[in-house]
DNA sequence: CTCCGTGCAAATACTTTGCAAAGCG
DNA sequence: CGCTTTGCAAAGTATTTGCACGGAG
C-alpha cells in the first residue's frame, strides 16, 4: 500500500518516537507536536500509533497510570519503569535473557511469539527527592 | 486495623481468587459472585481488588484487552497471555529466571524491586479453532 | 455512637470512532 | 476523481469516587 510513511503528520509523530528516549504516551507526543502542528488533534496521535503499531514501526512497551507508552526502537529490549514517577528506561539484554522463550514448553499453549520483561523500582531522581 | 478479612464479600472474592486459574477480571469476579451475592456490586469489586492489591494480599499480574487481570498466586512466577482469546496461564519460573534482578544495573536506577515477565502467543485452543 | 463496608449513580480518564472536510497523486 | 488522512466532537470502556445507608461492636 502506499499508506506507509506518505502522511506529515505521521511522519512526524515516528520521527518523534525515533528521537526520544521518553516511551511518550499519546498525549506527550501530542503536546510535543503541538507547536509545529498547530492543528493536530490528539485523536489523530492515537490513531496514527495505533497504525503504526499494527504496522511492526512501533510498539507498546508498558502501561504506565493508565497510560500507553510506546517504543520506536525495535531491537529486542526490556524496560525499568519507576514506581514513583512512571518513568520508562530501556534495558538491554544480558547474556541469556534473549533466549528465555527458547524451547520453553507451556502446557495449554501452542505458540510463544514474544515475551516482555519489565523491571520495576524507584529511579535515582525519585530516590533522592526522597 | 480489624479491616483484614472482616468483609463477607471481601472474603469471597478474595477466596473466589484463590480457587481459580482464570486470573480473572473485576467483572468476572462481580459475575461469579452474583449469584451468592446478589447485591454485590461492580464497585464493591473494584474497591476490594484494589485494597487486597494495597495489602499485598494479591496482585494485578497483566492487563488484557484493558482489562486488569488478578491472581492469588503469590509464589513468583510469569504468565502467558494468549494473543487470540486473552487467557492467561500460569509459567512457572524454569532454572535462573528468578534472579535475573540480581545483580542488575540500570543506568538512572536505585533500586529495583520487582519484575514482570509475560510470554504471548496463540494458546491451544485458539490455534485448532482456526 | 462510631466506623467500616456497600449499593448506586455520577464522575473520571484514556482511547476509539463517525462524519464531513481537506489533502495528495 | 478516488482514496487516504484529519479535526472535531461524541461515544465507548474500564475504573474510581461521593454519598447516604446498613451493619457490627
Amino acid at each position: 500500500m502506499r499508506t506507509q510513511n506518505y502522511s506529515r503528520k505521521r511522519q512526524a509523530i515516528y520521527e518523534l518516537l525515533l528521537s526520544t528516549k521518553e516511551h511518550p504516551s499519546a498525549e506527550w507526543i501530542y503536546n510535543s507536536l503541538k507547536s509545529e502542528y498547530p492543528d493536530l488533534s490528539l485523536g489523530t496521535v492515537y490513531r496514527n500509533l495505533k497504525l503504526l503499531e499494527e504496522n511492526g514501526t512501533v510498539k507498546s512497551v508498558a502501561v504506565v497510570d493508565g497510560r500507553e507508552r510506546y517504543d520506536a526502537l525495535m531491537s529486542p529490549h526490556s524496560h525499568f519503569v519507576c514506581s514513583k514517577c512512571g518513568r520508562v528506561i530501556d534495558v538491554f539484554f544480558q547474556n541469556e535473557i534473549s533466549n528465555i522463550a527458547d524451547n520453553l514448553r507451556i502446557d495449554g499453549v501452542k505458540e510463544i511469539n514474544s515475551f516482555s520483561l519489565i523491571y520495576y523500582g524507584i529511579c535515582d531522581k525519585c530516590f533522592f527527592n526522597t
